[in-house]
DNA sequence: GTGCACCTTCCCATAATTGGAAGGTCAAGC
DNA sequence: GCTTGACCTTCCAATTATGGGAAGGTGCAC
C-alpha cells in the first residue's frame, strides 16, 4: 500500500511517517518502481505502536527504545517497566508543576474583580517588587 | 547597568533578554558609547514581570499582551482576568490530559511483572492489533 | 600590555509537527 | 490523446523557548 493508505490505517500522518523514516525510527522500506514507498500490514502495525506510544506521551527517543524492546524476543520485561516507570514519574512531576501553577492562577483569577476598572491583582502579582513584603493575594 | 547585571537582578538570562528585545517583547533601550546595552531599574522591573509570567506558564505572546495591559493605565481588569482565565483553563486541560495518560501508564506499569522474562503487558498494549477484542490490562 | 571578564552579532541546535513549493506518477473521463 | 485531480517525491522553512558557541570588540586590574 502507499504511504497515504498506511497513514490512514495507522493514524500517523504521511508527513510523520517520512520523518520517522528520516530519523531512523522506522526502517526505510521497499520502494515501487515509481519510487513510491510501499507498506505492508507489519509496517502499519509498527506505526500503530508508535502512534499509541506517542499518545501516552513517550518521546521519540523513548519510542525508539520501546520499539527495540518490542522487536527483541529476548527482552527482559523489567527494561520496559523501568522505561515506562521513568516516563510515568516524569508525567507526575509535570502534573505537579501544573498543579502549582493552576493553584496560583486560580487564586489570582478569583481575586480579580474583572470589571472596567484598571485595578488588577493579577498584574500586581506579576509586577510586584522583589521581596515578599506586600501580599497582593489574600483571598482565603 | 549592563545586561549581565540586569540578568542577575531579574532572573532572566542575558541571552533571553537579547532575544526578547529582538522579538519586540521589550523595547530596544539605550546603548552606551561602547554599544553595550544599558538598563535601569524600570527595565529590570519589567524583566521581573516577564520572568514571573513565564513561571506561571504564560506564552511569550500572552506575556506581550499582559505587558501591554500592565503599561496601560486605562486597561480594564476584565481583559487581564479573561487572559489569565483562558490560560488557566488551558493548564487545566493539559493536566487532564496528563491525568489520563498517568492513569493508563500507572495501570500498565502495575500490570507488568518487571522481571527477566520477555512477557510484557506494556508492549502488548502498545502493539495490540486494532479493535478492542483483547484486553491486555485487567488489574482491578 | 597582558589577561580576564564582559559585551556584541550571528549561526546553529533542540523536539515534534506542519506547511508549502516544485515536480513526478497514475488513473479516470472527455 | 489530453486534461484534471489526487496521489507521490524531495527539500526548505516555520513553529516555541531556550541555550551553545564562534569571532571579535571593550574595559579594568595587575
Amino acid at each position: 500500500m502507499q504511504i497515504g493508505t498506511a497513514a490512514e490505517a495507522s493514524g500517523v500522518s504521511a508527513k510523520m511517517i517520512r520523518h520517522y523514516e528520516a530519523i531512523g525510527l522506522v526502517t526505510s522500506g521497499a520502494r515501487r518502481t515509481n519510487n513510491y514507498r510501499d507498506y505492508d500490514c507489519r509496517d502499519v502495525h509498527e506505526l500503530q505502536f508508535i502512534r499509541r506510544a506517542r499518545d501516552l506521551g513517550f518521546s521519540l527517543q523513548e519510542i525508539k527504545n520501546l520499539l527495540d524492546l518490542w522487536r527483541d524476543d529476548t527482552r527482559q520485561s523489567t527494561s520496559v517497566r523501568e522505561l515506562a516507570a521513568r516516563h510515568l514519574s516524569d508525567i507526575e512531576r509535570r502534573m505537579e508543576d501544573l498543579r502549582a501553577i493552576a493553584g496560583t492562577l486560580s487564586r489570582l483569577v478569583d481575586s480579580c474583580e474583572g470589571d472596567t476598572r484598571p485595578d488588577c491583582p493579577i498584574l500586581d502579582h506579576l509586577g510586584r517588587r522583589a521581596g515578599k513584603a506586600r501580599r497582593p493575594i489574600d483571598v482565603e
